[in-house]
This record gives C-alpha cells, structure tokens and sequence, in this order.
DNA sequence: CCAGCTAACTTAGTCTAGCTAAGTATTCGA
DNA sequence: TCGAATACTTAGCTAGACTAAGTTAGCTGG
C-alpha cells in the first residue's frame, strides 16, 4: 500500500458517512425506499428471476424473496412463472410499478441536480472527470449476473 | 436545471447503487457495522451527547438511543452525566471502543486502498481532483452542529 | 415563586432490509 | 430411476430507521 493509496482511501472514507446521509436525504419524503427503486429498475427492461435479481443486488435469495413479497403488496411488481423451469419464478413491472419507477427517479435525479447546479462549471467538470475512475474503484462489473 | 446538471445527475443515479453495494462487501466479515464505526468515530475526541450525536448522524433521538444501547451492550461506550444539566446524557468511548474503532477503520482504509492500488496514476489523480467538488455535493457541512 | 411550557432522553410499537437454517418442488445426471 | 443439485419460500433472528407517548429536569412569566 503506498502512501497515495492510503491517503486517497482516508479521504474517500472520512466522505462515504456523508454519501448515506445525503442518500437519506435523497430519499425522504419519497413513496419508496431506495432499495425498492434500485429493483424496479432492474425490470425496466423485461421480467427477471429471482436469483438474477439476487446476484445483481448483491444480496441473498430470502432477501429477494422478502422485498419482492413487499413490492407485489404494493402493487408494483407481478409475479410469474417460466415456461421452461418450473422452478423459477419470474417478475415483471406492473403499469403502477412503471409510474412509480418514472416518479422516483425522477425525484431523484431532481435532488441531485439542484446540488450539481451549487457547483461552479470547474467542478462539474473534475467530478465528470472522476466518473471512469470511480467505476474501476466500484468495480461496477463485477456485480453483474455471469 | 441545465442540460449538463441533468446528465451529471443522472450518471451519478446510476452509480449510487454500486456505492451501496461497495460499502457492503466493505462491511462484510467485520465485527462491526458501518453506523457503529461511524458513531464511535464520534466519539474518538471527548464525550458526546445523545442529541449531538443524533444530528450528526442525520437520525432521530430514539434511533440513536437504540444504536448507543447496542454499542453499551457490546462493552464499547459507557453512557455518563453532564455535571450543569441533569437531562443530559453523554456517551464515551472505552478502551474497547477505542480499540475497536482502530482495527475497523484500518480495515475499512484497507478495503479500499486495495481498490486504488487498481487504479492508474491518471485516474487516482482525477479522484482527488475530484474531491473538493464532492465535499461540496454532499454538503458535507450541513450536517454537523450549531 | 411556582405552574406550566420546553428540552433531553427513553420506551413501546411498527417497518424495511439484511442474514442463516431448514423446507418444498423440480430438474438433471450417473 | 433415484439421488443430488437448483430455485425458491418460510421461519426466525438482528440492525436500524420512524412516530407517538412517557419521564424527568430546566426555564420563565405572571
């Protein structure tokens, strides 16, 4: 570990407990949690499987299985069945889990809009900068289904 | 909200997710979560107030009233008596907490030293170029005390 | 000067969201 | 064809968020 390393990694870290805060903040006053957002995007474009939906949210079966239970009371997601494995499980978009996805993103993209607008056109332009180094520290791949 | 700070917003949305899912594997394996590290963080510089505590983690009371129970609980802070005010309680770090605290945050800078050891010198340089501005987007000052 | 309001916490009860362990149904492979 | 593996659900635990309501202590205006 060299010092710049270190060092950068002490600054992200002193920085990560104000992403959650803003991510709450981000998030209040909203219909939906931001849990539930991140899985109505993910069938956006198609019905999914469980285990898909497991694996690309970085969480376990139950889990899965317990916020879609929550996501199909609320009328935002269907349950269905594929016609080749009778094993899996499939969900889909409702019409209202459309809206809702529309709606919350929306908000969201708003709320951070309004803070890149406190910004001068230099900053804009680092943290643009930042963007496809972040994603190799996210490793924003690696979470994918194989 | 001009073009530029939408498509900022918008590429930053689809990022957020993967910091949540960082800052889980982050977490993975620790003896600790990331809401107690930062809440002893807290604390490393003097005893704190249950209200002090509970606006800096952007939390109601009762929430950090819960939070701190786990952490007396588990023998990492002891909760005290302010001498002026007998409605006041405070909340200090022990040795354990102490020790507790160093070991999660070396292994937290670790993890993610780790990841810019992946990086290239260009792209570590455009993250800590980036710095200012995120400090600025988060509002990194709207959250502390008066 | 004390009665009543406010402030600082805690308690009780609810919800989301994560986990493991164990159960069910179905598929696949030797 | 039967036994192991796969896909999911159920049950039960914990952390961590909230509101509403209770307790105790400080403050203030008539």
């Amino acid at each position: 570990m060299t010092a710049t390393e270190r060092h950068l990694a002490e600054q992200l870290n002193l920085r990560l407990r104000h992403v959650v805060l803003m991510l709450r903040r981000a998030g209040a006053d909203q219909p939906i949690t931001s849990q539930q957002l991140s899985v109505l995007g993910s069938l956006e474009h198609g019905p999914r499987r469980m285990t898909g939906l497991a694996d690309e949210h970085g969480v376990r079966m139950p889990t899965m299985t317990a916020q879609i239970n929550r996501l199909e009371r609320d009328g935002l997601v269907a349950r269905g069945r594929d016609g080749a494995d009778a094993r899996v499980v499939t969900v889909r978009l409702t019409a209202t889990g459309r809206d809702r996805l529309a709606a919350g993103r929306e908000r969201r993209i708003g709320f951070l809009a309004e803070r890149f607008a406190n910004l001068t056109d230099e900053e804009r332009t680092a943290v643009a900068a930042a963007l496809p180094a972040l994603d190799k520290l996210l490793g924003t791949s690696e979470t994918r289904a194989p």
